[in-house]
DNA sequence: CCCCGTCGGGACAATTTTGATCCCGGAGCA
DNA sequence: TGCTCCGGGATCAAAATTGTCCCGACGGGG
């Protein structure tokens, strides 16, 4: 018998203990510094419990209280980063991952504590993982195929300060869509490029077109080359949007949107509207890599959180190309009912 | 970090409960079956906080009560016995274990929670810890050379059902001594034998003799033998008494007594009444092996444990002839203390 | 320069949890 | 058959936890 969990079984509380303190000190790294008010707030708690487990926290070094509010010590850090595999231990997230690996035919899930929905912390999270995982992945020349997507955006901002010294090409695999820079492809190669320390190309165009305009597009040689290029990726790394959010973004009618909702649509990606079991019940004309082009990369990742995406994941896992799912423990636990298991 | 110290760093409570428990299941798996009541004066606190406990306990499934009283269950037994290792390591005992090794000029220490003085079932653990020790260490054929003593007379009493097939040669290296027969050398070294699956000796001789007669009682050819085949063998355990218990022992005047401890002595070995240094206070004429003798043996290990052997205890390790030191945590942190360490 | 919001810390009553102590019916034992 | 010890229930006082204010201080923005 292990001992960590003979540990849980002698002391049952330790879970409650273990979960509060370590949530409150997620938090307070995310926002510091910060106030017990908003502390109470964003744990849902009230103001007086905050205050005693931060004066238990001070005892006990872990964070440092200031005019400006509460931060976490050195100390903090090091205990937040010790106790992760123990947190994953006691959320039985390697069970997670194995079993929904399995039933979802994906070669590997990672599964970071939380839910993205719920707590704001938890996209850091996800990014921090997904960062972890390309740093451990990407190896000198490799081409690094990316989509647009806020998700995306968060992982693009979560690169530490620039040490990687490898030569990573970033392509971006989509085009311009929506107004906000900051969550399109073009801005999201770039931000990768200079996390990893490499280089990256533009794609000059937008994301859905007139079926009929597309084949002028693609033949101007700079963006068919940068297509060309994304094609040859050895590693893809693309969000999951929800199929209203993206019809939404897409500026799609009610009336469409109501009709791709209608027709079971969950889920989208690469410009791909799938229900619930990975098939397809809309597709755009747009620019950038296609579906079909996938089997030809040898590593495609996959990365979305928040259970609202749970049926998102669900529905683009299902179309089975997919090598490794990074997501959270919101749509991990939710994917475990809808999937019937347990 | 050490996850576990991380753990320990973020939840103190931890370890409160953590002792709590742990003591609790051992008394009651020392005293099952057992009713709140005496076990609320075992460990020294309220029933009613023991109830509390043992609701917990059987919500966990660790112990089953009957009209008789609560008993661990298996899964009780499963989990003390998994939390062995991680409760050695919330007493620092390996820390204490290393240092008074190499304080004490010891090769070996083998410390136990607790402390025999305050804790009945202390001696227990104290005499299990003994006989894992042996059942490790013994090899066919080798010769075990035992003394008398209440400690050792429990490491007798503490083996299990004999399944180790060795086949050892225990030797008494003790005549008698006082007036209880399960405390002499011989019967432990009988006891010892059916445990460990081997044979044994006796020495038909009493402990102290005047001058005038050890030449004599050692013409004897029977006892003579004994005692040299005591000489001969491979590993020693002896225990260790307080200077003034093993007066009494012999039924010393109180004025010799006082005397003795006027002049130092603290702790007895071999007949040897010996100070804190480990210098020599006095001497008995005694019939066995004689301290001299331990150099020649390659193993000797020493057994005694409660905290008021301290002192006894660190009289006879500053012999300097002891390979193994098998105590307890009340010992070793007086030890520590003595020892002027931290 | 001052105002306003939020900060940490103090105070205090309301409430819940905890602790000590009986009592009772029943099972084993002599 | 009486006696002792068992678990479980009940009661009441003490202690802790918790909710809610208030206060002076600091800092950023108007």
């Amino acid at each position: 018998m292990d001992s960590l969990a003979a540990l849980q079984q002698l002391v049952p509380e330790l879970e409650d203990f273990l979960e509060r303190r370590y949530t409150l000190l997620k938090v307070i790294r995310n926002l510091a510094p910060v106030g017990r008010r908003q502390l109470a707030t964003q744990v849902g708690s009230s103001e007086r419990i905050i205050r005693a487990e931060l004066d238990l926290l001070r005892d006990q070094g872990l964070v440092v209280t200031s005019s400006v509010g509460v931060s976490l010590s050195p100390q903090g850090e090091l205990v937040l980063s010790s106790l992760q595999s123990m947190v994953r231990e006691f959320h039985d997230l390697e069970y997670l991952e194995q079993t929904l690996a399995q039933a979802l035919g994906v070669g590997r899930m990672i599964i970071v504590p939380g839910d993205a929905d719920v707590d704001p912390g938890g996209k850091r999270d996800l990014a921090l993982a997904t960062v972890r995982f390309l740093q451990d992945t990407l190896r000198d020349g490799d081409i690094l195929a990316v989509t647009g997507g806020t998700t995306l955006s968060k992982v693009a901002e979560s690169f530490p300060a620039p040490e990687f010294t490898g030569r990573v090409t970033v392509v971006p695999v989509r085009g311009g869509l929506g107004e906000d820079v900051k969550i399109q492809a073009n801005s999201i190669a770039a931000r990768f490029a200079e996390g990893l320390g490499g280089s990256y190309r533009l794609l000059h165009a937008p994301e859905d077109v007139l079926p009929c305009y597309v084949e002028q597009i693609l033949s101007e040689p700079r963006i068919r080359d940068v297509i060309a290029l994304g094609r040859r990726a050895n590693v893809l790394l693309h969000g999951i949007g929800t199929a209203e959010e993206m019809a939404k973004r897409r500026g799609f009618d009610e009336e469409i949107i109501m009709k791709l909702i209608a027709e079971g649509a969950v889920g989208e990606a690469f410009g791909c509207y799938f229900d619930a079991r990975g098939n397809i019940v809309y597709n755009t004309t747009s620019i950038g890599l296609r579906l079909e082009d996938l089997e030809k990369i040898p590593l495609v990742v996959t990365v979305g959180g928040g259970r609202s995406k749970a049926w998102a994941v669900m529905s683009v896992l299902s179309r089975g190309y997919c090598d490794v799912c990074i997501t959270d423990e919101g749509v991990a636990r939710r994917l475990m009912t809808l999937k019937e298991i347990r």
